[in-house]
DNA sequence: GAGTGGTCTAGACCACATG
DNA sequence: ATGTGGTCTAGACCACTCA
């Protein structure tokens, strides 16, 4: 049945109450005490739901006083687990989708082969995705992996879309840490048309090499980002 | 006596075993039951201890399988730590300098206001600098502060051009946490003359919101900077 | 099946903030 | 003095992994 942890549920509960609005910035939060006879569970269980939400930076918790919904918006979240796609958007994991361009086998452009650490001639395994929003298109990734840890990428599928959860499941890789490169490039016409923006447009850039163990490169991948910025900062001064 | 707690110290025991190398990258811990049995609590602290350890990303936990000791040292602590300028870009601080472009004290634009959570008429300072890494410009940082919080600002004057540490020696207010988001545009024709690339270049933008203690908002920036990428994405496919 | 971490209980006492 | 969150217990059952 697949039933989630209570806390889960409470955590999402009040989640979805902050974010409807029906607790402002700076209410108060019942007692834990109360939350755990409301939701019929100890209050340790709560503790938890809240731990999670005061992690997530939605609530403040201040000792002797009370919690409190944060004053401001969560943006971004840290970036310690170079989280999945979703986490970094800041949406649910649901909302995403993936159109995979391209699941190919060859050999990567130079600087590719250079990151990857590939010996001339190693090939690698491409993966070109559009990932949708909502049904929106918001990035392309474009990513390359040595064929010798992820052989079964070259025969296709991608379980749930998720690339790092089918090197887990199916090569038994864990990525264990990631650097990124943050940059920003003009669409050209046909990434343009692919995200739905003006050619031209200003894109975020990523470059981004991941590593699994020690500093075995698992792969090495380009993204191109829609800006979601809510300010137009390219009319300021 | 200001005892620590029990899982703070078993949290810092752990850390002290994995830093001095008796617990190398990959080892296995004790599970929980025999850690719990060797410090005399019970597991729910063991847990406590552990879990902060995982979020400090010292070690993964593996359901069914074991708590391991990660292969990769932590690197910064993004987020929490926001870096200097110099640190983020990652150069010699002594190679980083200033250029104050204006120093203020004035109303700022609207959408400023908000984020500083200012009551409206309430005057703020900007600090309006381009930032050069040894003689080149790379970014030009525009830094709205509330002036409650940094009158001294209002007369001029910043020690060793850092922003944050002229808060902390003068004003005794400390930056605790940022939060950032990033995004693309493109250079207008005095932001590109001041940064000498070609207007309608792209630049990274990030907007960044600085809070000290609790929720406090210190200060608003909006920076554009330089993409540095050594490889040239804009070609890209 | 044995061992691991994940969730949960129903209490308890303590430290802190505020009226 | 009261109520809050912080810490802690001594169990329990479940879900997962691996031999």
């Amino acid at each position: 049945m697949a039933v989630a942890p209570r806390y889960q549920v409470i955590n999402r509960d009040l989640s979805g109450q902050i974010g409807s609005g029906s607790l402002g910035p700076g209410d108060r939060l019942p007692s834990e005490s109360e939350l755990a006879q409301h939701y019929g569970v100890s209050r340790m269980t709560v503790r938890q739901a809240v731990g999670q939400l005061e992690a997530e930076g939605l609530v403040v918790r201040r000792h002797g006083t009370g919690t409190f919904v944060s004053e401001h918006r969560p943006r971004r979240r840290r970036a310690n687990r170079f989280g999945s796609f979703a986490e970094e958007m800041g949406v649910e994991a649901s909302d995403v989708t993936s159109r995979l361009l391209e699941q190919e086998v060859g050999l990567p452009p130079e600087d590719i082969v250079a990151l990857l650490q590939l010996s001339p001639g190693q090939a690698a395994v491409r993966v070109y995705r559009l990932r949708l929003v909502s049904g929106e298109p918001v990035s392309l990734q474009d990513s390359w992996l040595p064929l010798l840890l992820a052989p079964s990428l070259a025969r296709g599928g991608l379980e749930g879309g998720s690339l790092y959860r089918t090197l887990r499941d199916r090569e038994g890789v864990e990525v264990t840490r990631a650097e990124q490169e943050v940059s920003a490039s003009l669409a050209t016409p046909e990434q343009a048309q692919l995200l739905a923006v003006e050619p031209g447009s200003p894109l975020i850039a990523i470059l981004r090499v991941a590593y699994a163990g020690g500093d075995e490169v698992v792969e090495v991948a380009r993204s191109l980002t829609v800006p979601t910025l809510p300010l137009s900062l390219s009319t300021e001064r």
